[in-house]
DNA sequence: ACCTTATGAATGAATG
DNA sequence: CATTCATTCATAAGGT
């Protein structure tokens, strides 16, 4: 499993080549479409079996009861596993700028998944860029260009980009 | 599982930083486990759907024995005492919002006394700041008295509010 | 050894 | 867009 290759990286050095890096962004994409096969097929067998049953026990990861008696519920929009892919690849994919209809669009898209409204999914966009640039600003302060190393107190720390999540 | 027993010594150029490990680390370790989750789920259901077919299915993807999901380092920042003192002084001078460039200063200074990272000190204001301002939430509702801003900086405790329920 | 508390980190939403 | 706020989650620390 995915385990070995993230423990090798750590347990071997801190660094990790590219093709390293491939394999664990394949395996972290194999287990997310995993993660949502398998959320899909439990919730056509949970279907099934409230007929017979109602036996759910069903709230592992922000599943959250669609349309159900949610009397105290959350007032803060919680992306579903689902909905969390949808937007990670619509972002990685390059559209780093939605327009109004996209919005739209995507937003309906992830409503097949869960409520959510126009206003989450650009909220989410906002966050997403906003926090991605922030994490290269923290990590590449210093110049791009391969100039002359200034003398720095410590070793080149915290580059923090995000992975892919 | 430890397929990636191969790459030792590999002399890396490209590289990633603990936070990148760690970030990595722990989405696979979270999809791993959802995934261990959803398997046993299906696993229960199935074995209720058809008690007499028993089919199992469950071997499609990684069904491992021994507790897989366990990719567990160092997984949290924690601030040595001088270095919150530091922190907590430079907290107490006024500066409530240090800007990045302030962070980097910080952050350089710390690191001199442990390991530290911009997010971590970023982090560290604030919570500080958000944890400060709900504690006055109780102390002072409407009252006259004199207003406690701060705390002595390298002392700060009493925080016992469990807010309600 | 478990339970509680403190606190680092993540993130949806708000504000400028 | 850039920052900030508020809430929440996860986990290290500490008490019983």
């Amino acid at each position: 499993m995915a385990e070995g290759a993230a423990e090798e990286g750590v347990l071997c050095a801190k660094v990790m080549t590219d093709e390293q890096m491939e394999v664990l962004r394949s395996q972290i994409s194999a287990y997310a479409t995993i993660c949502e096969q398998l959320v899909e097929m439990h919730r056509t067998m949970t279907a099934q079996q409230d007929s017979l049953s109602g036996t759910r026990s069903s709230h592992l990861f922000a599943d959250q009861p669609s349309g159900g008696a949610k009397i105290s519920a959350k007032q803060r929009w919680t992306p579903t596993a689902v909905q969390v892919r949808i937007l990670e690849s619509i972002f990685y994919h390059g559209n780093g700028t939605p327009r109004k209809q996209r919005i739209k669009e995507i937003t309906s898209e992830l409503s097949q998944h869960g409520q959510v409204s126009e206003t989450n999914v650009y909220n989410w966009f906002q966050n997403r860029r906003a926090r991605s640039k922030r994490k290269q600003a923290f990590a590449a302060p210093s110049n791009t260009e391969s100039e002359a190393e200034e003398e720095s107190p410590s070793e080149k720390k915290a580059k923090k980009e995000d992975a892919f999540t």
